[in-house]
RNA sequence: GCCGAGGUGACAGAGUGGCUAAUGUGACCGACUGCAGAUCGGUUUUCCGGGAGUUCGAAUCUUCCCCUCGGCACCA
């Protein structure tokens, strides 16, 4: 089977092949620290933890870097109303970020670099681009990249006309006189006394808004990387400056071989945003829904779709990921009342076919929706088989350990199963009190049994009964 | 203006030339159960925006039209 990835440079499906044996570079926009990181974030860092999950599960030996962008005119801007220190103020909500990622069960990347760290690096980019006539410096100490100098790779991945784009940005005419092209971008600011800035060839200042994806892509993929992504939005100008100035200066390309982007998170069908203050920060929705829940509702739909957000939509999520759940938690029940050398009913089959189905799925540019839609076969089949009372142990085993095998794809089982609770009673006053019940339901004593059940569920212990004997969980 | 995505059942959302068009959620009915939970079956479901065309055959290809959403130097 052949995995194939939409790219954005080509508008096609391609046929997925590293440019180095089976090693990727993947690089992916990480946040700029300025606010709590608002659910649209989190649509695509859960898109490419999948992606890149299921990159390492094909195989693929993966090299993931995340950038945090921790110095940027909006940090400066909202330091100086907050009146605080920028880069404490970044550190701040890089922690934050940090925590979201965690609790959405986001690995952590490989190498997750932070701009701050990286100024010598940008500064000997800059300046290699001004060497190689690829960049100007203006009398007010700005640097800016000359559009003009490469002038076939414009609209590249934007698939935009010079003039399409002029035409776009005409009412923006003006804002920096500096600059000799309209359409030049900043690779240096220079700062002005009260601000934050670094000391550079040309003036104390800080970088442009994407000099330092180019700086960190390069440094860390060693000049070419085999995808980059990022939200939809950033396909202009980010990632096309990114082309520009990278391949200005290493003197290669592709920068990268396949360009990936993540569809929106709108709300009422508007794309959820900080500028237009309709956002839910991550931290919010988690208030209201599991993490579990979360992952799956973004998981639940493809990568390149618009997703829209929705307390039907989350409530549909919680749902359906419990079922997951549950089904998961059955076979693990089972697994106890298995025998050795007992009937397999088929679950060998059913495993390796779904184990099939979902790796064609995922292979069609991770078609997370319709994979789970197979998983989602399989559990159907399942559960029947679930309540049967002569099942072979290896069989139920091999079950269990494809719901961890799928898992490692998408992160939606509870994992904190260990964890401990604030409980007034324990597992053995459990046990006993069910014995008590299981005789009481042995005499048709049902207000008794009925009784402990209650009982129980008041200390927030659910009682379940099944041909397999009674089996409790915390609620 | 330029560029792009999309319109499939009650809702969400796959499928992109060929079995009665996945899957999830909801609602209703039934089975199982002492009851509950979990689960299973059935119904809602002959649902592919509209017209024309290509084809033995179209949700899928071509063309025209209608509608929605997004990008175009703040952005995941």
């Amino acid at each position: 089977m052949v995995l194939r990835v939409y790219n954005t440079l080509t508008r096609e499906l391609e046929n997925f092949e590293p440019m180095v044996g089976d090693h990727v570079n993947m690089y992916v926009c990480g946040p700029t620290v300025y606010d709590d990181c608002h659910l649209g974030h989190a649509r695509s860092y859960v898109a490419f933890d999948v992606i890149r999950r299921y990159l390492r599960y094909s195989g693929y030996d993966v090299k993931y870097i995340m950038n945090i962008t921790d110095i940027d005119d909006k940090i400066i801007q909202r330091a100086t109303r907050s009146q605080e220190d920028p880069l404490k103020l970044a550190a701040k909500f890089t922690d934050s970020f940090l925590e979201d990622m965690e609790r959405l069960n986001i690995h952590s990347p490989d190498v997750q670099p932070k701009v701050t760290d990286h100024i010598n690096e940008i500064i000997n980019i800059i300046s290699g681009l001004i060497d190689g006539g690829f960049a100007y410096v203006t009398s007010k100490g700005n640097v800016y990249f000359n559009l003009l100098s490469s002038q076939d790779k414009i609209g590249i991945l934007s698939h935009q006309t010079l003039q399409g784009l002029l035409e776009g940005s005409g009412y923006r005419v003006g804002v920096e006189d500096d600059k000799r092209h309209q359409l030049d971008f900043a690779l240096w600011k220079s700062s002005d006394e009260t601000e934050i800035g670094w000391e550079s060839p040309w003036s104390k200042g800080r970088p442009g808004w994407h000099i330092e994806c180019t700086a960190m892509a390069v440094k860390y993929s060693g000049g070419q990387l085999d995808i980059h992504g990022g939200g939809m939005d950033l396909v202009f100008p980010h990632h096309e400056a990114e082309i520009l100035q990278s391949e200005a200066y290493t003197g290669r390309g592709p920068f990268s071989k396949y360009w990936m982007h993540n569809g929106f998170l709108t709300i009422d069908k508007e794309k959820m945003s900080k500028s237009l203050d309709n956002f839910f920060t991550i931290k919010d929705v988690l208030k209201r829904y599991s993490p579990e829940t979360i992952r799956f509702f973004l998981v639940y739909t493809h990568y390149r779709s618009t997703i829209d957000f929705s307390d039907d939509n989350l409530q549909e999520a919680e749902q359906a990921v419990k079922r997951v759940q549950t089904a998961f938690e059955n076979s693990n029940y089972a697994l106890i009342n298995s025998k050795e050398d007992a009937k397999d009913h088929g679950l060998l089959e059913l495993v390796s076919w779904t184990r099939n189905a979902i790796k064609s799925a995922m292979n069609e540019d991770f078609n997370t929706r319709e994979a789970l839609g197979h998983l989602f076969v399989f559990i159907r089949k399942l559960n029947p088989i679930l309540s049967k009372t002569d099942l072979s142990y290896t069989s139920i085993e091999h079950v269990v350990h494809f719901f961890e095998e799928i898992d490692d794809i998408f992160g939606i089982l509870v994992k904190n199963n260990g964890q401990e609770r604030d409980t007034k009673i324990s597992s053995d006053e459990i046990e006993s009190l069910i014995l008590i019940r299981e005789q009481a339901r042995g005499n048709k004593d049902w207000a008794t049994a009925d009784q402990i059940r209650d009982q129980l569920q008041e200390k927030g212990v659910v009682i379940e009964d099944s041909k397999n004997g009674t089996r409790w969980k915390w609620q």
